[in-house]
DNA sequence: GTTGACCTTTACGTTAACGTAAACGTCAAT
DNA sequence: ATTGACGTTTACGTTAACGTAAAGGTCAAC
């Protein structure tokens, strides 16, 4: 049996996701983050990649850190008594029915878009006449 | 031929989309509505309404007031030479593929939900065994 | 041994999107 | 004529999410 670790700077990880390594700090300093430590020096495995490309993709739907927390965390339910593990199924259901809102909201832009393009093209044959 | 002129005071917006008076107030100050006035009070039209409505729609998902704005004025291409109108057209583009990309992230998402849901019946199964 | 490329912490600064309060005007109802 | 419900302006306060130094430590390369 082999494992292979790999392993991510701080600034490997900022540049492959075109952010800051303040931003990254920042994260860490919202617990959203927890990289392993030699010396003083953050070591970043590949599932704090995988969180940190959540973050962001909440970043890109509106989210709060706060709320991508929340999302990430739901992904382990390891703690929690039947009431509590409940109440995660009902966030769960909440968050679920905020994305399909946000599904509508898409396709209701998307559709103002193409009328936008359909009037600006319109406005460019008057133009060129 | 009949004109009905509906109008709306502010608080009865307010009310209607379940945020403040301040709310309304300040996207006016940054330009994004500018209501009629009679006397000092302020007397919004449907056009408006439908204005804030797409203010709403934007930040749901988590669009700044200056990126809705802009897709609020891409509605009316009325104003501009060729140039510009081609312009627009590029940033048209641009926002239709930003929304492709929240469609992407909200499957991925949705499909994570799934398996946070999955993850914590099983624990619940775990509990009540 | 000093330069350069990294890393660190600490801390003050900035912007967006409002909240919150103060102080005042208007007008219908009691 | 005073209370209450609405409207107004002005202005300071707040929070989130970083930006931007400043000051310093490490370590390989020249």
């Amino acid at each position: 049996m082999s494992t292979t670790t790999t392993s991510y700077s701080i600034s490997a990880l900022a540049q492959e996701f075109g952010i800051t390594t303040r931003t990254i700090r920042f994260y860490e300093d919202k617990g959203l983050l927890s990289p392993e430590r030699r010396g003083q020096t953050r070591i970043y495995s590949p599932e704090d990649r995988v969180r940190l490309k959540l973050i962001l993709r909440g970043k890109r739907l509106g989210f709060s850190l706060d709320e991508s927390r929340e999302i990430i965390d739901m992904y382990d339910p390891s703690k929690g008594n039947v009431d509590q593990l409940n109440r995660l199924l009902e966030r769960i259901d909440a968050k679920r029915q905020q994305l399909r809102q946000q599904q509508r909201d898409i396709e209701k832009m998307l559709a103002q878009l193409d009328e936008a393009t359909a009037r600006t093209r319109a406005a460019l044959k008057e133009q060129t006449s």
